[in-house]
DNA sequence: ATGCCTCAGCTCCTGAGA
C-alpha cells in the first residue's frame, strides 16, 4: 500500500499535474491540500477517469482539502470534531481498514499575530480529538502540510530562520507533542539524503538553490510503523513548469 | 530589501501563503 501527501497550491491550476503524478505514481491515497475551489467545482469525473475515487472538503479561494483513493473511502468525518473552525482544513476517512488523516495546518503566519494564536489552538485541539480517533483505530496516519519545521534539518538556514514561522519552539512543542501520542515520522525511519525538504520559496530561486524546509509530513502509528518500507519526498513535479511550491511525500506499506 | 513568486478575486492591485 502506497500513501502520499500534496499540498498543490490551487487544484484548478494543478489537476493536469496531479493526474499526470498518479499516472506514474499509482498509489492507495492521495491527500490533497490547498485546493482553492468550492465543492461543485471538485474535479471527481477526472478522478473517475484515472481510476480514483475522492472525497472532498472544500473552501472557496483559500484552504480546502481532499482524499484521493483507489479503493472507497468510508466514515468520512470533515475538520475537528468539538472545534468550531470555519476553515476547511481536515478529512479523514478510512481506506483499506487504514485511517486516514489528510490535513492542511494553519500556516500562522508570525509569531504573536492573531493567526500564531489561532495556530497554536488548532494544534491543541487536532492533539485532544487525534488521541480518542487513535483509541479506536491502531492503523492511523496523518499526513498532511503541517507549516511546522521538527528541527534544524529540516530548515535550509536555521540559524538565520530561528524562532521564525514553521521554525519556532512553540510549534515544535506541538509537532513534539503529536508524535507522543504514539506516532512516528516516517521519513526519518529511513535514509535520506541531506538537507531533504518538501517545500522551496518561489522566490528567489528558492528550489534551484535548495532553500527549503520540510513542513510536509506522514505520521504513523506503531502499527503501520511495522510495515513501513520506504518514504521520500518526490521533488520531481517541483520541476514542472508552474509547479507547486510543494513537492509530494509518498510512504510505502508493505 | 516589509522585496523576490504565485494564486484568487469585488482582478490592473491587495491579501495570503511559507
Amino acid at each position: 500500500m502506497k500513501l502520499a501527501t500534496w499540498n498543490v497550491n490551487s487544484l484548478s491550476v494543478r489537476l493536469p499535474q496531479v493526474l499526470d503524478w498518479l499516472a506514474a505514481n499509482p498509489v492507495d491515497v492521495l491527500a490533497l491540500q490547498e485546493l482553492k475551489m468550492t465543492d461543485d467545482k471538485f474535479p471527481h469525473d477526472a478522478f473517475a477517469a484515472a481510476g480514483y475515487s475522492s472525497v472532498c472538503f472544500g473552501q472557496k479561494t483559500y484552504n480546502g482539502v481532499a482524499l484521493i483513493t483507489r479503493a472507497a473511502a468510508t466514515d468520512v468525518v470533515k475538520n475537528i470534531p468539538g472545534f468550531d473552525d470555519d476553515m476547511a482544513r481536515v478529512i479523514t476517512a478510512t481506506v483499506n481498514g487504514v485511517r486516514v488523516v489528510g490535513a492542511y495546518f494553519p500556516n500562522g503566519q508570525e509569531p504573536g499575530s492573531d493567526k500564531f494564536e489561532y495556530k497554536m489552538e488548532w494544534l491543541a485541539a487536532l492533539r485532544r480529538w487525534l488521541k480518542t480517533e487513535l483509541e479506536a483505530h491502531p492503523q492511523l496516519v496523518l499526513m498532511g502540510d503541517y507549516n511546522i519545521t521538527f528541527d534544524e534539518a529540516d530548515v535550509w538556514d536555521p540559524v538565520a530562520l530561528e524562532g521564525t514561522i514553521h521554525c519556532t519552539e512553540e510549534e515544535r512543542y506541538h509537532l513534539r507533542a503529536l508524535i507522543a501520542l504514539g506516532l512516528h515520522d516516517s521519513l526519518r525511519l529511513f535514509p535520506q539524503p541531506p538537507k531533504t525538504y518538501s517545500w522551496w520559496d518561489y522566490r528567489d530561486f528558492g528550489f534551484r538553490r535548495n532553500r527549503g524546509l520540510r513542513i510536509d509530513h506522514i505520521l504513523i502509528t506503531d502499527a503501520l510503523k511495522q510495515c513501513a518500507t520506504a518514504c521520500e519526498v518526490d521533488k520531481t513535479p517541483r520541476k514542472n513548469e508552474r509547479p507547486s511550491d510543494h513537492a509530494p511525500v509518498v510512504l510505502t506499506l508493505s
